[in-house]
DNA sequence: CTGCTTGCAAACCCTTTGCAGTCCC
DNA sequence: GGGACTGCAAAGGGTTTGCAAGCAG
């Protein structure tokens, strides 16, 4: 991940090794706040700001993806280049899930066709507890 | 639409009024502060808290539906109630179409199957140009 | 009349920006 | 050593909250 930032001319500092270890270290779907919290945690001198700037980078080299929806927008996950995926979030725990077997040129394409819309890109994410969320629920 | 507020205990107030014609007279994705210019043309005295407030209970009511997803999250568009759809939205002028065709429940199922996940529920957005916004572009 | 609603202002996030000092390369 | 990078603090924007006054039912 930092030979792709040292690959587009950024540099590869202390700060920004952190936040991206914290960030692949972890499975979850990460706030800029969350992850201030754990870069914080063995680098009590980073600021948020460095995160916001950091993130922002990533998101442009598209070594971290976007999430909206659900109940927080602005929430990022490591986003595989080249991939174009899809989310499967759970509403308990925040676990997020890829998916990317889903082919949709075709309904792109007859939207396309129907609307005369020139389409460009799209969102799909799906919501739902995972199964650790459910035993929880029903559990005690 | 003010039937429904009445019939979940909610007054029907002059402001609130106000905020629901203008919702249905717009046909654009609406975030909170194009509402209150609107509402506030013709309804001067009006605040923004107001919009929040009467923003927050349509939402719950499920006559406004909430998107996410492209530059501006917290958008709201005029949802009907009972019947699920999606939004194809234009890049250039925000144009919102709705198109409620396709059935998920395959996809939903098969994913569900495979990532023990229960799902309850999707987003899905496609983005791109109208036709409007494409001649724009291509023209003078 | 009674209690939900409202508007104002202030509080409160989260995010961005300006600037002087720091550090990677 | 130079320019990119950082942290601090402050500004900025959007949203929420407390409170006294107002109005629907």
């Amino acid at each position: 991940m930092g030979a792709v930032l040292r690959r587009h001319g950024y540099k590869l500092t202390r700060q920004r090794r952190a936040v991206i270890e914290a960030i692949i270290v972890s499975q979850d779907r990460l706030t800029p706040a969350i992850l201030y919290a754990k870069v914080h945690q063995d680098h009590p001198d980073i600021g948020v700001v460095t995160i916001y700037r950091t993130l922002e980078i990533l998101a442009e080299l598209a070594l971290v993806c976007e999430l909206h929806g659900g109940t927080a927008c602005h929430r990022y996950v490591i986003g595989q280049p080249e991939q174009h995926h899809h989310h499967l979030i759970c509403s308990g725990c925040s676990l997020v899930t890829d998916f990317t077997r889903h082919d949709f040129s075709a309904l792109e394409r007859s939207l396309a066709r129907q609307s005369r819309f020139r389409i460009d890109g799209h969102l799909l994410e799906f919501f739902g507890l995972c199964p650790a969320c459910q035993e929880k629920q029903s559990g005690p």
